[in-house]
DNA sequence: GGCACTCATGCGCGCATGCGCATATGACGG
DNA sequence: CCGTCATATGCGCATGCGCGCATGAGTGCC
């Protein structure tokens, strides 16, 4: 097996997180201190701190000290690009999975229906 | 908390594997049956078997019987392609590593130990 | 120095996951 | 039918992860 897939499995095990992600995507909009983004993501300070040292660890994120706070940034965008590429996966697998169940939806964003669980159909 | 962002973190997590990774790497290539894909990833039957039914369920990959095969494929071009900018990052991530501290590479096989955290660089 | 603030770390628990193994289902041929 | 090949599933165990909580560590202000 490549040693490089197995340290890729490794970046995506810390993607592999709703709060991380968050974070990732706040901070896709410019770097931030951790008290904020415990803030806007209605989590605790402790937790953030983990998940942010999770991340750091990893190298997806820069920690950079200026006074009290510690401001993280991301250390590669195209982290971002990947992501969005699987949100579009995501989303182009939703609106099959639209497609075959629900009559006329007008899949607008916003729109949280059913499809809490992936798949359930099957061929 | 996005619910987008969920099923997201979702389909990483089904990413965020060493097998899923190779077996996906190989359908890159073409369908394959299960046998095939055990045979080349060095892996049991049930193993290749239970991996590709969480790939299915997550809807990344799609099975079609043929005769007593059963033929898997990739059913989103675009996740290789987000698997492809990780490595991307990944390499980048290794670069930066090597130009810092790079006496030497230990990365011998069978040792999963040494690069094992893929950080160990602070500011 | 003492205090307030911001962030990091250690601990313990509950829960999910991956693996090997044995075995069940399904399909083709004789 | 029955044996065989190809695949899927159930089980049990060990391991890892995320979370809350309390606490430690670093910094600036008075």
């Amino acid at each position: 097996m490549d040693e490089i897939t197995i340290l890729q499995a490794e970046i995506l095990k810390v993607l592999a997180s709703p709060r991380r992600l968050e974070i990732l995507h706040r901070l896709a909009d410019g770097p931030m201190d951790v008290g904020r983004l415990a803030t806007e993501t209605h989590a605790s300070q402790p937790n953030v701190s983990q998940h942010l040292a999770v991340l750091r660890t990893a190298g997806l994120v820069e920690a950079e000290r200026d006074g009290r706070e510690v401001h993280y940034r991301l250390t590669d965008p195209d982290v971002i690009r990947a992501c969005d590429l699987m949100r579009g996966v995501l989303g182009r697998r939703l609106t099959r999975l639209g497609e075959l169940a629900a009559p006329v939806l007008p899949a607008k964003s916003g729109s949280r229906s059913a499809p809490r669980d992936l798949a359930t159909a099957r061929s």
